[in-house]
DNA sequence: TGAATCCTTGACTCAATAAATCAAGAATAA
DNA sequence: TTATTCTTGATTTATTGAGTCAAGGATTCA
């Protein structure tokens, strides 16, 4: 998982506290750079999961649920689709036609892997690290 | 997952037909160089799944049912341990006790991936593509 | 012993990608 | 208008996996 989708979780947990923080205070709670910040939210206000206001009094609000938010659904937005059709090896073309040596074991586990992150609502995994 | 996985499980693959063969040939038949390959298969070869032996007359020889051996561990070998202690995050000293944002989520969800590796022998995994 | 064969490994290069920053710009409230 | 706040293209840095090179050790056979 990458750091990006750690720093959007703990974005959403400190959001659903604040109702409205501006950039720069959320940034400094999280520890980075507000750039950094705006640039790893900005898929989420695409999303329409975040909503985001310019200008004074402007700033970052949580415009879902956290409980009908999934953890999948973060990381997919943070770090792009994970592509089930793709396979995992990384400049192969892999198909269920002409499959890799790890095709179908790896389809399974996947699947695994992703039912469980689309079971788990953000609410339930953000009771982290405060930092 | 590495590219060294798959080479790896291909590499296993063939050792189960040709019982025994010089790195030169089985390189060639994964189109890989003879030292490339010798560079992954030695993790094996010192966890005994697989057998080398140097001079004339030597090469790499199985040394273990590939029904007996899973994917998880060609994957733990080759790749290093899953480490199921140390987290997903890059540089994140998280446990339990101090867990990140995402422990408990992907703590279930690497499980639910490690248990469908771990269930799948080698044998049933190396079905796929030939080269 | 000597030579041919074969595996092992430290050090290194290269390429791809994630992480993080900078600065210019657009939107908005007062 | 002006101060505030988000947005984003371009760039830089750091990390990691992929793959190579060359020297060296082990083994067989003559």
């Amino acid at each position: 998982m990458s750091t990006r989708t750690d720093i959007a979780l703990r974005a959403i947990r400190r959001l659903a506290e604040t109702k409205r923080e501006a950039g720069a205070g959320l940034a400094a709670a999280l520890d980075v750079t507000p750039t950094y910040l705006a640039r790893i939210l900005s898929p989420l206000v695409r999303s329409g999961w975040i909503s985001s206001k310019q200008g004074p009094s402007g700033g970052y609000a949580l415009s879902c649920d956290p409980g009908d938010l999934s953890v999948l659904d973060v990381i997919e937005a943070v770090e792009g689709p994970v592509d089930s059709g793709h396979c995992v090896l990384r400049d192969t073309n892999c198909s269920s036609a002409s499959p890799c040596s790890m095709h179908d074991a790896w389809s399974r586990a996947r699947d695994a892997l992703t039912k469980e992150l689309r079971a788990t609502p953000v609410a339930a995994c953000t009771q982290g690290r405060s930092t």
